[in-house]
DNA sequence: CAGAATATTTGCGGGACACGCAAGCTTTGG
DNA sequence: CCAAAGCTTGCGTGTCCCGCAAATATTCTG
């Protein structure tokens, strides 16, 4: 990889970094455009050549954590489907995965509170999905090349990205529910585990 | 209900139905919020005190069938959950349910074009899929009522009604990327029985 | 039914956003 | 070292979304 394209995926980070930590601490309509260029060293429109609003700037960090399971999910070719799949994606919802160093939190609950305002944002919650959407395409397509089946027919390896992303998002949104936080490992795993074996009544 | 009431209920859809109209036929960024407000007989600030977006005015018709499977699952408490679930969903997407008369459209093939390249639009897409968010949550609700769980602790609820909107979602993307068409009655009842069953490997 | 109380619609104006365009600057590759 | 390609930036424009207050319509009350 040549300079030009590290300097590219630096300040693509560095936005979206930026926008995230921002809005987390003022909120969403607090946070201008212009702000976020300017933690992130570079001109408001070139925000623009980056990212196509606001709210994709920040659900970045989400689309990109989950990209990472169909990475993840082909990296594993041998495996039984479910077996694989709990892994991949437990492997990035694992405590220190993401934030490494990033958000340069004072206060973890305060945080974490944070977290849940911005979640709330409609605007934010339509693009976050969005990014869970694209993710679940590229799952799709890793389901299929793993089952040997044609994405463009078979309704199985949609069904099973979807069914992932959905215990995803849900698992999210039982932990900014809950309070005490139940962690998302624990949930995720619940989930997966149900959705393989299916949703009769308990 | 009062004459303001029904008032406020047509406007709403008039609106809705005319941005939908209006994107089918001419695409999203050749429709401007004035357009819509004229074509539905309103100023155009009137507009935003229905709608906040053009997008979310346009997906109010999604927002407004998959809120009627909670609905149409509340009203047959009696059956096996996953039957009620199933009928409740086909019965939404029957034929005639939605369009009775609604889209004046001289063109069938042309109106299904141009609800693809609609669909295909990311503003579209994010505020589609809030949509079935929230649908997802009243469906939860309506899960938890059934089977006698608390929607705050149990994860159960959540799991089915993502499920389902899920089997909804795919099954409709499958439709729209079919040549020819799969029905999606046909695409909703298999999706539904595979989840419910669990979705082991074929 | 009259008039008060309450909602809704509308026009105006402002703040922010997204993006096309063209000029300047940086990296690349020979 | 130079030319080609690509990225960044400033500027201008069109659109959007919403707060505010006046005008209008509906509902309520006596």
């Amino acid at each position: 990889m040549g300079l030009r394209e590290r300097k590219k995926a630096q300040t693509h980070a560095a936005l979206s970094w930026a926008a995230v930590r921002l809005t987390v601490e003022r909120g969403f309509d607090k946070v201008k455009v212009e702000d976020i260029a300017e933690a992130a060293g570079v001109s408001p429109r070139t925000f623009n050549n980056y990212f196509s609003s606001k709210a994709e700037a920040i659900a970045f960090r989400h689309l990109d954590r989950c990209l990472r399971i169909a990475e993840a999910l082909r990296e594993r070719p041998g495996e039984p489907l479910w077996e694989a799949i709990t892994d991949s994606v437990l492997r990035q919802f694992a405590p220190d995965a993401e934030a490494v160093a990033h958000p340069p939190v004072a206060d973890a609950a305060q945080w974490a509170e944070g977290v849940r305002v911005m979640v709330a944002e409609p605007a934010l919650r339509g693009e976050m999905l969005r990014a869970g959407a694209t993710a679940e395409a590229e799952i799709a397509a890793a389901v299929a090349e793993r089952t040997g089946s044609d994405p463009q027919q078979d309704l199985y390896p949609h069904l099973v990205a979807s069914a992932v992303m959905g215990a995803v998002n849900t698992a999210i949104a039982h932990h900014l529910r809950t309070d005490p936080a139940v962690p998302v490992s624990r949930l995720l795993t619940d989930a997966l585990a149900r959705i393989a074996a299916g949703l009769a009544t308990p």
